[in-house]
DNA sequence: CGGCTGATGATCT
DNA sequence: GATCATCAGCCGG
């Protein structure tokens, strides 16, 4: 029978299925779900309180203007994630999130830490739990993402992975994406209200 | 805490 | 050559 320290939550992965078919639907059912990263050094997980909506068609999405090199995982099938390197500096994890051959993704902004906090902080080299992974770069530094997980299936059995926990999620705001110029006006962001761990600033998360 | 700035390099035109 | 789905650090209130 397997045990759990008091500090450790089971999270249990999710399937394909289990995530809606469509961008707007699936970016607000991530609020509260988990990542799980397994790597050579022990396991990292946070819960997600902060996404973004990218869609087919919008002008603000890396998917607009067709497939490249850099976003082809956006046209996999829902569930799998592009991971690209933005401003020189820092990575940024999505989730797919359309039929394969659709360009569309979610951005996860922010997660509150769950497990292997220790080695998130060596990861990013603070050890303030709200600045863990607060910010998407911050997030992919803090989960140890790198570009070598761009494309991999997250519902598939690998080591990084979709899951979901036992716990009452809060209400759901909605405001503006963050930091783009195109479709600025479109309410396309997700977060956990009152969550001491989503980015931004404070008037776009009342 | 809010606002501003410079660093930084991949990506696509 | 322009454009960034950002961040850390600094400054003022």
């Amino acid at each position: 029978m397997t045990r759990w320290s008091e500090l450790e939550v089971r999270v249990r992965r999710l399937r394909r299925r289990d995530l809606p078919p469509d961008t707007v639907s699936l970016a607000r059912s991530l609020i509260g779900k988990v990542v799980v990263h397994q790597l050579a050094t022990g396991a990292v997980s946070g819960r997600i309180v902060e996404t973004e909506a990218y869609l087919a068609g919008d002008p603000a999405c890396h998917a607009f203007r067709g497939p490249t090199p850099r976003n082809r995982a956006l046209f996999l099938e829902r569930g799998h994630a592009y991971v690209y390197v933005a401003y020189g500096t820092s990575l940024m994890l999505n989730v797919s999130s359309e039929a394969r051959g659709v360009g569309a993704g979610v951005l996860i902004r922010a997660v509150e830490p769950l497990g292997g906090v220790a080695l998130m902080e060596r990861h990013r080299g603070v050890t303030r739990l709200r600045d863990l992974a607060r910010g998407p770069g911050r997030l992919a530094s803090a989960l140890g993402v790198t570009l070598a997980e761009d494309g991999v299936d997250l519902c598939g059995p690998g080591a990084l992975w979709l899951g979901r926990i036992d716990r009452r999620v809060g209400p759901v705001g909605t405001s503006v994406r963050i930091g783009i110029t195109k479709a600025a006006d479109r309410v396309l962001r997700f977060y956990e209200r009152g969550s001491p761990f989503v980015s931004g600033p404070r008037r776009l998360s009342p």
